[in-house]
DNA sequence: GCCAACGTTGGC
DNA sequence: GCCAACGTTGGC
């Protein structure tokens, strides 16, 4: 999952109760289909996008599924989306807690260095999800390049 | 259903 | 700030 660590990277999560925050926002509807399909218990590689060193934070975990973006009714929302329906609500969201920092936070180029990576989605081009896959195989290799087991 | 125009994302 | 790569919108 991808954010702009100054609007809320890892750091904003593991700060908040419990370490845990909705994650609303999301408007792009493949995106919102893998949010749909996270479950309890999936975990997160939090990706700082947008930034000075864009690379991959940490670790969350999903501990609420999909439920809807309550944002996408509220008109003073940046995420106000007119086409919404109460009855049929188009946005979802899911609950993410913080689990950890990595030791070493690894930014992009380095993933880009690994041939374990070459088909992974986030370094594809063009890729703009900020929600997509990621393979156990992949996760593995990213938490070790973190510093973690 | 096609496609141009436009807006957004995100690396650099 | 630039630009490539999308996704979305709307005219036809």
């Amino acid at each position: 999952m991808k954010s702009e660590p100054d609007v809320f990277g890892l750091a904003h999560l593991q700060q908040r109760p419990h370490g845990t925050a909705p994650w609303d926002g999301v408007r792009n509807y493949q995106a919102r289909n893998f949010l749909r399909a996270m479950q309890v218990g999936d975990r997160v590689l939090f990706y700082h996008s947008s930034c000075e060193v864009p690379g991959v934070a940490g670790i969350a975990e999903i501990v609420g599924e999909a439920r809807p973006d309550e944002s996408q009714f509220d008109k003073k929302s940046e995420f106000y989306d007119a086409g919404a329906k109460r009855d049929n609500p188009r946005w979802s969201l899911v609950d993410v807690k913080f689990i950890a920092e990595f030791p070493k936070f690894v930014p992009l180029p380095t993933l880009r260095e690994q041939p374990a990576l070459k088909n992974m989605r986030l370094l594809s081009p063009g890729n703009r999800l900020s929600v997509m896959p990621v393979t156990p195989a992949e996760f593995k290799t990213i938490s070790k390049l973190g510093g973690l087991k």
